[in-house]
DNA sequence: CACAGGATATACT
DNA sequence: GTATATCCTGTGA
């Protein structure tokens, strides 16, 4: 099944936990997502928290498109646009199992340590090649495939990763068990 | 484990 | 204008 416009267009707390265990893929590239957060519009960790700038733009547009922004100036960082169009609600996608296209994604990487290929957002960008250039595009539509998981993931929730505001909420959502995560889970 | 790397935004002078 | 913080990763101690 893959996950369409209407996927996305609910609160953000019930997208994330929906999310592990779907496959993604950029242009037949990528994985099992294993590891995602959730951030909303009264978050103050959130790029949306204080309105809409050039920057956080596709973040206010319609849900199930796009949000890549520029990370610590270096690497590229993949959110999905959740909620209603300007409620500025995303998941940021942190980690992926890979699975289809291991040889593009080392070759990306530099490295070919399947662990290494997609275990962080700024990795899992590399890896897929997703840039500025995949600001805003729709999910439901090539480059992207969104599909629903097979069976049922088995989910644990924990405190989001590198954050000074609202740092104890447990808005982060893994795979249960999983090696390809950015960072073990804490609660 | 420490720290450089350096875009974007905000909060000051 | 300058300073500080940030949804991070690679490298070298």
């Amino acid at each position: 099944m893959i996950l369409d416009r209407s996927f996305f267009a609910r609160s953000v707390h019930e997208v994330a936990p929906a999310l592990v265990g779907c496959t993604l893929l950029v242009d037949g590239v990528g994985g099992t997502i294993v590891e995602v957060e959730a951030y909303d519009a009264a978050d103050p960790a959130s790029h949306g928290y204080r309105g809409q700038t050039p920057r956080n733009r596709s973040m206010f547009g319609p849900p199930g498109h796009a949000y890549v922004y520029r990370s610590y100036g270096i690497h590229w960082c993949l959110n999905l646009v959740c909620g209603e169009e300007g409620t500025a609600e995303a998941v940021l996608v942190r980690a992926l199992e890979p699975t289809q296209g291991l040889e593009t994604m080392a070759t990306r990487r530099g490295l070919d340590d399947p662990r290494l290929l997609c275990s962080g957002p700024g990795r899992l960008c590399q890896a897929l090649g997703i840039t500025a250039a995949h600001d805003g595009l729709p999910l439901d539509a090539a480059p992207f495939e969104l599909r629903e998981p097979a069976g049922e993931a088995e989910i644990v929730r924990g405190t989001r990763i590198g954050l000074t505001q609202a740092a104890d909420v447990p808005w982060r959502y893994a795979l249960a068990g999983s090696r390809f995560l950015s960072r073990p889970v804490r609660s």
